[in-house]
DNA sequence: GATGACATGTAAACTGTTACATGATTTG
DNA sequence: CAAATCATGTAACAGTTTACATGTCATC
């Protein structure tokens, strides 16, 4: 299971489930997604297993939480998992599957208006993408080459995710080109 | 559940499980995959469901087929998904947050390889991806543009996946050499 | 005092993987 | 005759989603 391995990287510095939810929102959604229904379960049961050890914190704002941080088991499922090399063949991209079977809807307009759909929804994530890109080198003279290690590879992510963005986006506007032509 | 929707846009002609599974080798592996063991059961649920139905084929090589067509409203289950829009915020893949958690192998060596195994197998599959597409124009002069509806979605999708595959082949070489320039 | 963010969870249903079971036919 | 391919399934487990339940604290 990766979550478990994710759960274990985000963990470098302690969280709560709560705050595990959010780090996934800000900076996973682009490849994966969890929900705190299956974050709090998990992380109990990697406590048992010894992954994790937790305590009760009090909160200034808001009820008490539970912070977890990883044991030095846990750091060492994290870097078996690195070092079994890139999972590939995992990976799960429904719109793709759509697109393969886009001629069913015998309608060129509804088959263009699903491309377009898809290329707004992606610029928009893309231009997401770079503000925080650009928020980064505002921030930091050392941008992007001479970043420490952990920023180093957070904004190499962060490239890969541009790039494929950019090259589906292409992909859309070349597409729809191509589809208006043949109607043509 | 998208499967079930896969299933039915593999049914524009009837066939078995079996053939089923193995048309998502051949054509969806890079975005999607199913065991046989999950097929089955739900080709017999999707049939109490009224999406499908079924009847026994003898074949002549080997045992007795169940072979499924869809159904009106299976159709309709289809077309109703795709005219949904594109399903984003899906996607799941998990190279990427192993490349985001990259840091934690404190150890440039280990990381070079890790980026170096995924561009080999990436770029083996773009070799693939180009042999089929290298097959279709081989076989049909009005490849690409003048394919019928069928096949000219088919391109697309293949389209695709040699852009992302390509921008990703060329981000692990530009991650190489930005990692062994920083190591200078 | 309503709304939204903070915070943690359980239950049920659904989806997906791994292991197992069975047996026929084809090819080397 | 051994191995690969054809063909269909079940069982147990693991992973994920959706709905529900509970209560605090801050802001409008």
């Amino acid at each position: 299971m990766s979550l478990r391995h994710i759960l274990l990287g985000l963990l470098k510095e302690p969280h709560s489930g709560y705050d595990l939810k959010k780090q996934f929102d800000r900076s996973l959604r682009n490849f994966w997604r969890a929900e705190l229904s299956q974050i709090y379960p998990l992380l109990q049961k990697m406590e048992t297993e010894g992954l994790l050890s937790s305590r009760a914190s009090e909160s200034d704002i808001g009820p008490t939480r539970r912070v977890y941080r990883r044991t030095a088991r846990g750091r060492r499922a994290l870097l078996d998992w690195l070092n079994d090399g890139p999972v590939v063949n995992s990976e799960r991209i429904e719109y793709l599957a759509q697109t393969y079977f886009l001629a069913e809807l015998e309608n060129d307009d509804a088959i263009l208006r699903f491309l377009e759909e898809l290329r707004d929804y992606l610029s928009d994530r893309l231009e997401a993408l770079e503000r925080i890109a650009s928020g980064w080198a505002a921030d930091d003279p050392a941008y992007p080459d001479e970043l420490d290690d952990e920023d180093f590879y957070a904004q190499l992510t962060l490239e890969l995710g541009l790039r494929r963005i950019k090259a589906t986006v292409d992909w859309c506007n070349a597409s729809m080109r191509r589809l208006e032509d043949r109607r043509a």
